[in-house]
DNA sequence: TTAATCACCTGAGGGC
DNA sequence: TGCCCTCAGGTGATTA
C-alpha cells in the first residue's frame, strides 16, 4: 500500500525512463478510478514531452508544456515502465505510450488511485493547495507540530495522519513513529509535550528516510516500479505484530482501532 | 471549526 | 475445492 516512501521510490524508479520522453498516445482501459480519468487526455498529451517527474505528498506530477498529469496510487496502485507491446493484464488501467516504444503503465486493482490533468500550477490544484509541509523538509519541525496541536482534542495518531498538518504519514509509519517516540497513539494531540513532539518529529523523519532507503514497505499490494518488493517491512517494530513481544520490553504488542484504522503499539513503552 | 464517520473497491485469508 | 464473510486502507465528502 503506497505511502510516501513508496511513492518516492516509484518516482525515482520511473524518472530516468520517463523524463524527456515524447508521448504518442494514452490508452485508457478503465477510466473509473477514484475520479474519472479526463476524456481527451490522449489528444492533450499527444506529442508532449515529459519535462519532469516530481512529487507533492503522495501525488506524482508529470509536467509537460500542455500542463501537468497528477497521479495518485491510492491503496493498491503501481507504475511500471515496460515495452509498449507487453500485453496488459487485469487491472492495468492506463498506458502512456512513448515514441521510444516504451510505456508507463498504471495498475490499480482497488481503483482508489487517480489520474488527473491540470493546466494550472499543480500546487494550486484543489487537491494539493491545502496540504501541510513535506515531513522531510525544514518546514516540518517540533515547534510547528507543537503550535498546530494546541487545543486539539483528536488523537495524536489522527493528528499526524492529517494531510493538512503534515503530508505522507500513513497508517504504517504513524504507528512506527509513535512507537519510536514513546507516545501512546490515543493521547490527545493537544496534551503532547514539546519534548515529545521533538522526539516524534525526529522519529517521523527517521522512519520515512529509512523506508525510502529500503525501497518502501511491501505488505500485500506494493511493488516498486521494477516490480520488485520494498524491504522496509523487515524493519517494522510494531505494525502488524499484534501479540508479538515488544522489541524494547517484551510485553505483547497491542492492536486497536483508531479512526477506523488498525493501530499497533506497546502499552508499556508508549505513554 | 473540529472531530468522527462514510464511501469507494477488490484481493487475501480464514472458517466452514 | 468452493463459497461466504471479514479485513485492509488513503482520502475527499458528509454529518454531527
Amino acid at each position: 500500500m503506497p505511502e510516501l516512501p513508496e511513492v518516492e521510490t516509484t518516482r525515482r524508479g520511473i524518472r530516468k525512463h520517463v523524463e524527456k520522453q515524447t508521448i504518442t498516445k494514452v490508452i485508457i482501459r478503465q477510466s473509473q478510478l477514484r475520479w474519472p480519468i479526463p476524456t481527451g487526455l490522449s489528444k492533450i498529451l499527444s506529442k508532449q514531452v515529459i519535462k519532469s517527474v516530481s512529487r507533492r505528498a503522495k501525488y506524482l506530477i508529470l509536467s509537460c508544456d500542455a500542463g501537468h498529469v497528477i497521479l495518485h496510487l491510492g491503496m493498491s496502485g503501481s507504475l511500471r515502465v515496460l515495452n509498449a507491446n507487453t500485453p496488459p493484464e487485469k487491472h492495468d488501467h492506463i498506458d502512456f505510450i512513448f515514441t521510444n516504444g516504451q510505456c508507463l503503465r498504471l495498475r490499480d486493482p482497488r481503483r482508489f488511485g487517480a489520474v488527473l490533468f491540470t493546466k494550472e500550477e499543480p500546487t494550486q490544484h484543489k487537491l494539493l493547495k491545502s496540504l501541510g509541509p513535506e515531513p522531510l523538509s525544514k518546514y516540518f519541525s517540533d515547534h510547528y507540530l507543537f503550535e498546530k496541536s494546541r487545543k486539539r482534542q483528536l488523537t495524536i495518531k489522527s493528528f499526524i495522519m492529517d494531510s493538512k498538518i503534515v503530508v505522507g504519514v500513513g497508517n504504517i509509519y504513524a504507528s512506527e513513529a509513535l512507537f519510536r517516540a514513546g507516545i501512546h497513539p490515543k493521547r490527545a494531540a493537544g496534551k503532547v509535550t514539546k519534548e515529545k513532539y521533538n522526539l516524534l518529529t525526529t522519529a517521523i523523519k527517521e522512519v520515512l528516510k529509512e523506508a525510502i532507503q529500503a525501497g518502501g514497505t511491501s505488505l500485500r499490494d506494493f511493488t516498486k516500479s521494477d516490480g520488485k518488493p520494498g524491504y522496509f517491512r523487515q524493519s517494522l517494530n510494531v505494525y502488524g505484530k499484534k501479540g508479538e513481544p515488544c522489541p524494547n520490553c517484551n510485553k505483547p504488542i497491542t492492536q486497536s482501532v483508531i479512526a477506523q484504522r488498525s493501530t499497533y503499539y506497546c502499552t508499556q513503552c508508549q505513554k
